[in-house]
DNA sequence: TGTACATCAGTGAACGCGCGTTCACTGATGTAC
DNA sequence: TGTACATCAGTGAACGCGCGTTCACTGATGTAC
């Protein structure tokens, strides 16, 4: 969002974009240079002219992942309260709904790689740990008022560790059962007063 | 356990065992056929005459995984049970330990592997799929009489995606508040009258 | 018990192949006058 | 406004390298007589 982003900037926004959905799609490791610049538009050549190296893409890319959706979450939740909900259901329904559970691609980057964090290199272990604070703040932001003693990160854990047993099991009813089930046991033990 | 295990099988049960510790720590993809040969002390020549690609190899090392985490986790429950802990609270203490936070090799292979495992081939998925029912299973056996409404698969979200963020964030202060944090959450709710 | 042979688990070199990275080049964009 | 030149984003071929897989071979084990 420049003033005035020259072609290389706008390239560049370009590749990260690419690669934050490539890499919660395929994983950190899943995924190569070649197939991010092919899938923006580019030749592979060209990557360094942007990125030192692929790890340093790697890092880039999952904090962008983690604005993304972030704000794709916003959307998401601002839609569901203005239906009623309060904001911890919205956050809660949209987290665990069947729609997150099929599209990684542009879902949460922790659910998408969590297991893979650890494993990386300094930089992207780096943007990793980042990206869990946000999400455990984002779930913090959403609490009602009367949780008393909720903890965001026991929430939290929840909510990523539910989406990752969900998404193993598959996207048939086994998995969507299995989010169901945490949708409930989250909202009514931290909100139960909230409508649907 | 074969009444008499000719060489051949000795030395596919110590593939089998050391590719299940391997994957634990470096992931699906961080894995060879030539290092994990090599860690069997063996050369990787020989290992197509055990299994018959790397893939199959992923798929029983997972299962065989599950078996080995499942009979670790079954020995340290016994020995806080005889210590005075609910089986409950035992699993919690176990699961959420900072030895598990550091031991993924040893440790569960749901938490090392989850966010890897959507991407994997049939046969490596439908042996993920496995090792996640087995794990609600565990939780479900252990839970106590009176965990009214307690579900299990929910539980089980809570525990796995509690140690995946703990080793996100590090195996410092922060991952191990993390998982404090989470085992107070547990116990309170649902087995707040167990000794400690 | 001892010898001759067959079996077979494991070795190590070799194969394609795809990856991350480099680099000389191209052609479009923008500046100087 | 138009021409000449400099800049620079992107191209595509090439490089080592490591991977999964194959295969001819070795040497130890076990069987036949």
């Amino acid at each position: 969002m420049e003033i005035a982003p020259n072609r290389k900037a706008l390239t560049h926004e370009r590749i990260l974009d690419t690669a934050a959905r490539v890499i919660r799609r395929a994983g950190f490791h899943g995924v190569g240079v070649a197939d991010i610049m092919k899938e923006a538009g580019l030749t592979h050549g060209g990557f360094y002219a942007h990125f030192p190296s692929r790890d340093a893409l790697l890092a880039e890319a999952l904090a962008h992942a983690g604005r993304q959706s972030a704000e794709r979450m916003a959307k998401g939740n601002g839609m569901r309260q203005a239906r009623g909900a309060s904001p911890f259901r919205a956050l809660v329904e949209g987290y665990l709904s069947d729609r997150h559970l099929g599209g990684a691609e542009n879902g949460c980057a922790v659910a998408a790689l969590a297991s893979e964090m650890p494993r990386q290199v300094p930089d992207v272990r780096a943007a990793s740990a980042q990206s869990v604070r946000s999400l455990i703040e984002l779930v913090e932001k959403s609490l009602p008022a009367d949780a008393a003693g909720a903890s965001a990160a026991a929430i939290a854990s929840q909510m990523v560790g539910a989406l990752q047993l969900a998404r193993a099991l598959g996207e048939g009813p086994e998995g969507k059962a299995l989010l169901e089930v945490n949708r409930k046991a989250l909202l009514s033990q931290f909100d139960p007063a909230s409508s649907h």
